[in-house]
DNA sequence: ACGCTCAGTGTATGGTATACACAGTTGTCA
DNA sequence: TGACAACTGTGTATACCATACACTGAGCGT
């Protein structure tokens, strides 16, 4: 996306608008297939590793041949951010009340997170563009549709979550991958971060934190990953709750504007 | 970083304990000039426009020449990312009170993101490691200190702090890249996202969706980011207010260990 | 003054995206 | 049926990128 008119050709491809052609030789791979193998390659190496050549060395095929399918590299990388959200969730297992569904979606959310570590790294740089994406969006908004929610607030609770999940498997991945680069054990690498910090605090100019570290807060995980974002999520959606309950009819004023 | 040895190499590296040489010709540049440079590419063209040929260029010199004073590029990268938290926070302007405390370094903190935009695209792998970042963290904890919470609750704030001022810093700056990447003005950004969603609800499949846009939430900011950051921060703060009042003497249990 | 250490250069390797010209295939229309 | 236009995939070229390695020459310690 560098150009104006990217933006707009990136959406026609991202909901299948480009009309397929009729003459010349039939295509011998599919922009769903090319995907796919993307897809493959980040979640096994990592998304800086998806690159033109290593897509097309899967299927036999130059470098060259995979524009025939994709205008650009970029526009490959938005196909993959809406592939891995298909089909969408699956409404008729969204719980009724909206603390449950916010809950049910978040976890949804959080597991792609997990199935393609890769999207944390992803260059987010616009709000859901695509169709399964969009349909997430479509869940959360529906899940909060009897709160009492105002609809400023509903997108704004949509973004928190959203943020709070990415930040969470950020860090869940900052963890496994401290260890890889220091050479440890996943379990062992909050020892090896203390360890550098008792160094860091042995000259008293961090009294703080040297209390912190004593206290062996960074020695073990005070849970497991999954308890720890069940942890924030409810407190998330403790505070919902109470936006919600402490002022029942008005949300936030919108500015001015008619 | 990408085996053992190169998380120490950049531990020492941040923390100046790579000794200078006394024999040979004298240095013509330094770490800190480099860095500078790299910094002031990134403010003005993009993380991804920082590559060590461009840096080079600013000083005349070879590109090769700044692997005598950088190892790799990545630890340019972590150079930068602890010399933009220089000198590091001043105490002595630091409120009284945890809440406020906190407030006012989350503020801080998303003044660095407002000054070095490339930050939100910087790929954080590790919790801090530099001297300026950990008095950073330093400053959070010392924040904390008469609030009631465990050692546990007082990381487990600041990574929820971080990781929302983040998440508002990236919003934030997806608004400015969405703008660009249409060829239109920030203001109208919003509108030109409306357009696409009215586009996308018109076949009835995204009830939830179709209501929020046609509440022209889209269409006009609520409030400036500034409010905005400040409405969800009172909303954390809130919520962590709420934690230390419901549980007096106690926070999370730590699970076994001894 | 010798020699070692180090600064900066030049060159080379292997990687990246993608622009462009081309050859060969195939559906459609005259 | 034949011609043509549209289309696929290839080959080549450009312009980047990080960085390994061998080298020249400078300057301090002995």
């Amino acid at each position: 996306m560098a150009d104006k008119s990217s933006a707009q050709r990136t959406f026609e491809l991202l909901w299948g608008l480009r009309g397929q052609p009729t003459r010349g030789p039939k295509p011998s791979l599919s922009v769903e297939q090319i995907v796919q193998a993307a897809i493959e390659i980040a979640d096994s190496e990592g998304l800086e590793a998806v690159s033109m050549r290593k897509v097309a060395e899967r299927f036999g095929v130059t470098t060259m041949s995979l524009y025939r399918y994709v205008p650009s590299k970029n526009d490959l990388l938005e196909l993959m951010l809406d592939a891995i959200a298909a089909p969408g969730p699956d409404l008729s297992q969204m719980p009724e009340h909206w603390r449950d569904a916010l809950h049910w979606w978040a976890r949804q959310n959080m597991e792609a997170f997990r199935r393609h570590p890769w999207l944390v790294q992803f260059p987010f740089s616009h709000p859901p563009f695509g169709p399964n994406n969009i349909r997430w969006m479509e869940a959360a908004l529906r899940a909060m549709e009897g709160s009492g929610l105002t609809p400023d607030d509903m997108v704004w609770v949509l973004i928190l979550l959203s943020g709070y999940v990415r930040s969470e498997a950020a860090q869940q991945l900052a963890l496994v991958e401290g260890a890889r680069v220091t050479g440890v054990e996943p379990e062992e690498w909050g020892r090896v971060y203390a360890e550098m910090l008792r160094k860091v605090v042995a000259d008293g100019d961090h009294p703080a934190l040297a209390r912190i570290v004593e206290a062996g807060v960074f020695d073990a995980p005070v849970q497991g990953p999954d308890e720890d974002f069940e942890y924030g999520l409810t407190f998330l959606l403790d505070g919902i709750e109470a936006m919600i309950n402490s002022r029942p009819p008005a949300g936030r004023k919108r500015s001015s504007r008619p």
